[in-house]
RNA sequence: GGGGUGGUGGCGCAGUUGGCUAGCGCGUAGGUCUCAUAAUCCUGAGGUCGAGAGUUCGAGCCUCUCUCACCCCA
C-alpha cells in the first residue's frame, strides 16, 4: 500500500507508452458509452456512464490489474450535420468545439480516461469499412429501397430538416420552415408538406426519389448471438435489466436494420454502389470503442481481438442496452472474426432531477458544467452521485439530500475521523505527538486495536468483493463504514485520556488511527480522487504517489494489522479541513438557480397547456357522464356484452364512423402524440389521442374527415383520455402513416360499414375479449387503396374510403 | 388499449435460487464522550414490504386480479 511508484494521474494525454495486455496478468478493457458530441451532459448521464466506468477503472489500477478505460465523443450524423448548417460551419468545427467541451467537463470531474477520443478520425473509417467488408463478405447484408427528398443540384439526399419553404399553417407562413418542423410555429412537418420547399443548401426545390439502402441481417445471425448471450450473460454477471431488455429483443424477433444513410457526415460506405452514402450512426458509434482504442495504440487488436485474455466491461444507461447486447455483438459475430466480445455491461437507470426529469433540451437539472460553477468540489459531487447512483432503479437527485450526505456523512463522519487523528497527532509533543508516527509497539497485544483489525480486514474483503462485481453503491458504502469503525475505535480508546495514562496505548492507537486514515485514502480514491490527493498531502506523501490495493503487494494483508500501514517515525504533513459545511441557504440559493430555466419553460408552456387544460376538463366531465350513463344500465350492456361474445368476433362489432376533426394540437407531455377533438354526430365532440405526430403534419389534421373507431374502451395516454381512435394506414416497412379518408360528402357521425356485416355494434368493446386485435390484423388498403377488412370495402352511403398512396399497407 | 418497469418505516435506497426476529444511510427521541469543522459513540421509536386472493411447511420475492406511477407504442 506504500508503494511510492509513479504513474500518470488525473489527466489523459496521449499516452508515453500504451499499455498492452499482459500474459497472465488479468487484462481489463473498460468503455463508457460515447457522448454524443452535441450535447453537455447532464448529471444523469455523467453517473450513468462516464463516472461510473471511471471508479471502475480506477479500482482496477488500485488492485494492479492492467486496465485501460477508452471513451470519446460520437460525432457523426444528421444531427451534426443539421447544427452545422445552422451555425454556418462544418461539421468538422461542430464537433471540434463541442468534443472540447465534452473533454472540459470530464476532466473536471477527474475522469482517468487512458485515452478520450472521437469518432472522425481516419483510425474510425478504417476499422468501421474493415468491419463492413466482413460482413458483406458473409453475406450479411442485403439491400431494399426507400423513399427520400433529393436535390438535383447539389446532388443528394435530404434528411428531413434540410428542406426549407413556407410553413402551409395558415396565418404562420414562415418562410423558414424546416421539413421537420416549422421553428416560428412548432408544427411538426413532413418535408413534403412545405409550400415552395427548398434544399437548405442551394435553395432549389428538391423532389422526391427512390434510394436503396444495406440492412444488416440481425435475424440470420440470432443463433450466433443467442449463444453469446446465454454464456455471457451468466459469465459476466449481466445485472438483470440488461438481460431482460435483451431477452425482450431475442423474443419479439429480431429485424434487419438499415445500416446505410444518405448523408456527407459519416463513415463513408466502401462499395462502388453505395460510394455515396455513410453508415448509420449507429452502426458505427459503437466502433468508436475499437477506433479510439487504435488512435491510443497501434497494436489494439491485442485488445480486441484477444477474447482469451481481455475482458471487456461496458458502462452504459439503460437506453444504451440492446446496442452493447445485440447489435453490436451481433456486427461483430457477423465478422468471423475472433473479436473480444462483452463481458461485464453495467447498467444505470436514471437520475431524476428534483423538480422532474433531467432533459437537456428542456434545460432542467443541473449539467456538467454547472457543478463546475458551484462552489461544491468534485469529490462532494461524484461521491453524492455514487452513493445515489440508480444501480437497481430510478434514483432521485436533491439538493437536500446532496447537503445532508456532505455534512453529516463527509463532513462529520469521514473528514472528522481523518482530522481528528492527524490534528491530535500534529500537536506539539507536550499535548500530541509533533507530527512524527509514534511507535505501535505491542499493538498485537493490544485487544481494542486487535479487533479493529480484523473487523477493517473483513470490510476490505467486502469492498474487493463488491467492486469485483461493479457493486460500486455497496463499494463505497462499505468503504466509509472504515470511517465509522474509526471513529468508534477512537471513541471507545479514550485515546485522549491514554495519552495522560497510558501512553505506549496511546501511541498503538494513533499510529494505527493513523494507518487507517491512509486506508481510506486508498478505498476512496476511486470514488473520490481529490480527497484520496488531499489525505496524502496532508500524510506528508509525495503528489505522484499511487496508492494500491493488490494482493501480490500483500495489501490485503496489511489492512488488517493497521498499525503496520505507517512506519512509526514518518512525519505528517499540515492537516486541515477536508470538507466545508453546506448551509441551508446555499441550498436555496442552488436550488432556486437550477430551477431557473425551468421556471422560464413552464411560463410559456403553461400558456400553451392552457387551451389543452380547458379540453382535458371537457373530456374528464363527458367521461363522467359516460360513466353515470353505463351504471344506469349495467345489465343491458352485461347481457348484450356476453351475447356477443358467444356470437363470436365480427367486424360489424366495430362501430366505426366517419368523423370530422374539429380541432388538433400536440399534446402538451408526448412528442409524439396529437389531441384531437373529433365530432362524431354526437352532442360533444369526443377527444382523440393520436400518435401520428411523426407522420402527419399538425395541419393535415385540422377539419379533416376521418374514420373514427368509437367504441375502445376510453384510455388514458399520457395524462389524456382518448375516447376513440383514428384509422391509419401504414405501409409495411412502417415508415409512414397515412389516414383513412371517407369520401368528401360522407355525412359526419355515419357509420362505416362493411357489405354483408349488418350487425349492431358492441357499446364499449370488452378489452379482453381481444376484438379489436383479432380484426385489427385483416385490415388493410388494397391496390386501389381502398380501405378493406378482408376483401370488402369500408362503406359509406357516399362511397368508400380510401387512402392516398400506400397500396397494401396495414391499417390500425 | 397493448408492451415494459416499478410501488419496502418521515426522506433516499438494499434485499442474491422463496427460509431464522425485513435491512442500510439520513432524519427523529433519549443518553454519552470532549481529541475533532457542536463533530463522536451507544440505545430506542418508527414498516400488516401498494390492495386483495392463491400456490407452499414457509412469500417482500412465485401465480392471478385490482390500483397507482413512470417509460415505449397504437
Amino acid at each position: 500500500m506504500g508503494d511510492s511508484s509513479t504513474a500518470g494521474n488525473g489527466d489523459y494525454l496521449p499516452p508515453t507508452t500504451p499499455k498492452l495486455p499482459i500474459p497472465g496478468k488479468r487484462n481489463i478493457l473498460i468503455t463508457s458509452a460515447l457522448p454524443y458530441v452535441n450535447n453537455v451532459p447532464h448529471l444523469g448521464n455523467i453517473i450513468g456512464s462516464v463516472l461510473s466506468a471511471d471508479v471502475f477503472a480506477r479500482y482496477c489500477r488500485l488492485r494492479n490489474y492492467n486496465a485501460i478505460y477508452m471513451c470519446g465523443t460520437d460525432e457523426y450524423g444528421t444531427a451534426t450535420e443539421t447544427k452545422a448548417l445552422e451555425e454556418n460551419s462544418t461539421p468538422k468545427q461542430i464537433c471540434d468545439k463541442y468534443h472540447a467541451i465534452h473533454r472540459e467537463v470530464y476532466k473536471w470531474f477527474d475522469i482517468s480516461f487512458d485515452q478520450f477520443g472521437r469518432t472522425s478520425t481516419p483510425q474510425q473509417t478504417e476499422v468501421c469499412q474493415a468491419i463492413f467488408n466482413k460482413l458483406w463478405e458473409n453475406n450479411w447484408l442485403s439491400e431494399n429501397t426507400m423513399q427520400q427528398p433529393y436535390c438535383d443540384t447539389c446532388k443528394k439526399f435530404l434528411a428531413d430538416r434540410l428542406v426549407e419553404g413556407n410553413c402551409p399553417t395558415p396565418g404562420c407562413n414562415y418562410d423558414s420552415a424546416r421539413g421537420d418542423q416549422c421553428e416560428k410555429c412548432g408544427k411538426l412537418l413532413n418535408p413534403t408538406d412545405l409550400k415552395d420547399p427548398r434544399c437548405k443548401v442551394c435553395r432549389n426545390t428538391p423532389c422526391i426519389r427512390d434510394t436503396d439502402h444495406l440492412f444488416l441481417e440481425l435475424p440470420l445471425l440470432k443463433d450466433k448471438l443467442e449463444t453469446y448471450v446465454n454464456n455471457m450473460s451468466v459469465a459476466g454477471g449481466w445485472s438483470q435489466n440488461a438481460v431482460h431488455t435483451t431477452n425482450a429483443w431475442l423474443r419479439e424477433g429480431l429485424k434487419q436494420r438499415c445500416i446505410t444513410r444518405d448523408l456527407k457526415w459519416g463513415v463513408p460506405v466502401p462499395h462502388e454502389k453505395y460510394k455515396e452514402k455513410v453508415f448509420y450512426v449507429w452502426f458505427d458509434a459503437p466502433i468508436g470503442y475499437v477506433s479510439i482504442t487504435s488512435c491510443y495504440t497501434t497494436e489494439w487488436e491485442k485488445w480486441w481481438k484477444n477474447p482469451e485474455n481481455v475482458e471487456l466491461y461496458q458502462f452504459m444507461g439503460k437506453d444504451n442496452v440492446p446496442f452493447h447486447t445485440v447489435i453490436f455483438p451481433s456486427t461483430l459475430l457477423g465478422t468471423g472474426e475472433n473479436w473480444t466480445l462483452m463481458k461485464t455491461i453495467s447498467v444505470t437507470e436514471y437520475l431524476n432531477y428534483e423538480a422532474g426529469k433531467f432533459s437537456k433540451s428542456k434545460g432542467v437539472g443541473v449539467f456538467g458544467n454547472d457543478a463546475k460553477d458551484t462552489n461544491i468540489p468534485v469529490e462532494v459531487w461524484r461521491y453524492y452521485l455514487l452513493t445515489n447512483r440508480p444501480e437497481v432503479s430510478d434514483t432521485l437527485f436533491s439538493w437536500a439530500d446532496l447537503q445532508a450526505k456532505l455534512n453529516s456523512e463527509l463532513l462529520s463522519n469521514l473528514g472528522n475521523f481523518v482530522n481528528r487523528v492527524l490534528s491530535f497527532i500534529a500537536k506539539d509533543p507536550v499535548s500530541g505527538y509533533g507530527s512524527i508516527i509514534p511507535n505501535h509497539e505491542g499493538a498485537e497485544s493490544h485487544p481494542l486495536t486487535k479487533a479493529l483489525g480484523e473487523k477493517v480486514g473483513n470490510y476490505v474483503e467486502q469492498y474487493i468483493e463488491a467492486m469485483e462485481k461493479v457493486k460500486l453503491k455497496q463499494g463505497l458504502k462499505i468503504a466509509m463504514s472504515v470511517s465509522g469503525e474509526g471513529n468508534g475505535y477512537l471513541q471507545e480508546s479514550q485515546f485522549w485520556k491514554l495519552y495522560k495514562e497510558d501512553k505506549p496505548s496511546c501511541s498503538i492507537v494513533m499510529s494505527t488511527a493513523a494507518g487507517l486514515v491512509y486506508l481510506l485514502a486508498c478505498l476512496l480514491e476511486p470514488f473520490m480522487p481529490s480527497f484520496s490527493r488531499e489525505v496524502l498531502k496532508q500524510l506528508n506523501f509525495p503528489p505522484e504517489t499511487q496508492v494500491s490495493l493488490a494482493d501480490e503487494r500483500g495489501d490485503i494483508e496489511k489492512s488488517k494489522r493497521p498499525w503496520h500501514i505507517l512506519p512509526a517515525g514518518h512525519k505528517i504533513g499540515i492537516p486541515a479541513p477536508l470538507f466545508k459545511e453546506l448551509k441551508d441557504e446555499e441550498v436555496e440559493f442552488y436550488r432556486e438557480k437550477f430551477a431557473g430555466s425551468q421556471a422560464d419553460r413552464n411560463l410559456k408552456a403553461e400558456a400553451e397547456a392552457k387551451k389543452i387544460t380547458d379540453q382535458l376538463n371537457k373530456a374528464k366531465i363527458s367521461d363522467a357522464n359516460k360513466k353515470k350513463e353505463r351504471a344506469t344500465k349495467p345489465s343491458a350492456a352485461k347481457s348484450k356484452g356476453s351475447a356477443s361474445v358467444e356470437a363470436e368476433i365480427s367486424i360489424s362489432r366495430l362501430d366505426i364512423r366517419v368523423g370530422l376533426i374539429t380541432r388538433a394540437q400536440k399534446h402538451p407531455d408526448a412528442d409524439s402524440l396529437y389531441v384531437e377533438e373529433i365530432d362524431v354526430g354526437e352532442a360533444q365532440p369526443r377527444t382523440v389521442v393520436s400518435g401520428l405526430v411523426n407522420y402527419i403534419p399538425l395541419e393535415e389534421m385540422q377539419n379533416r374527415k376521418v374514420c373514427v373507431l368509437c367504441n375502445l374502451k376510453p384510455a388514458s395516454m399520457r395524462g389524456i383520455k382518448s375516447q376513440a381512435m383514428v384509422l391509419a394506414a401504414s405501409s409495411s416497412d412502417h415508415t409512414r402513416v397515412e389516414l383513412v379518408e371517407p369520401p368528401k360528402d360522407a355525412a359526419i357521425g355515419e357509420r362505416v360499414t362493411f357489405p354483408g356485416f349488418d350487425g349492431t355494434p358492441d357499446d364499449v368493446l370488452n378489452p379482453k375479449k381481444k376484438v379489436w386485435e383479432t380484426l385489427l390484423v385483416d385490415l388493410h388498403s388494397n391496390k386501389e387503396l381502398v380501405a378493406c377488412y378482408k376483401d370488402l370495402p369500408f362503406t359509406t352511403s357516399a362511397g368508400v374510403c380510401k387512402v392516398a398512396f400506400i397500396s397494401e399497407g396495414s391499417i390500425r
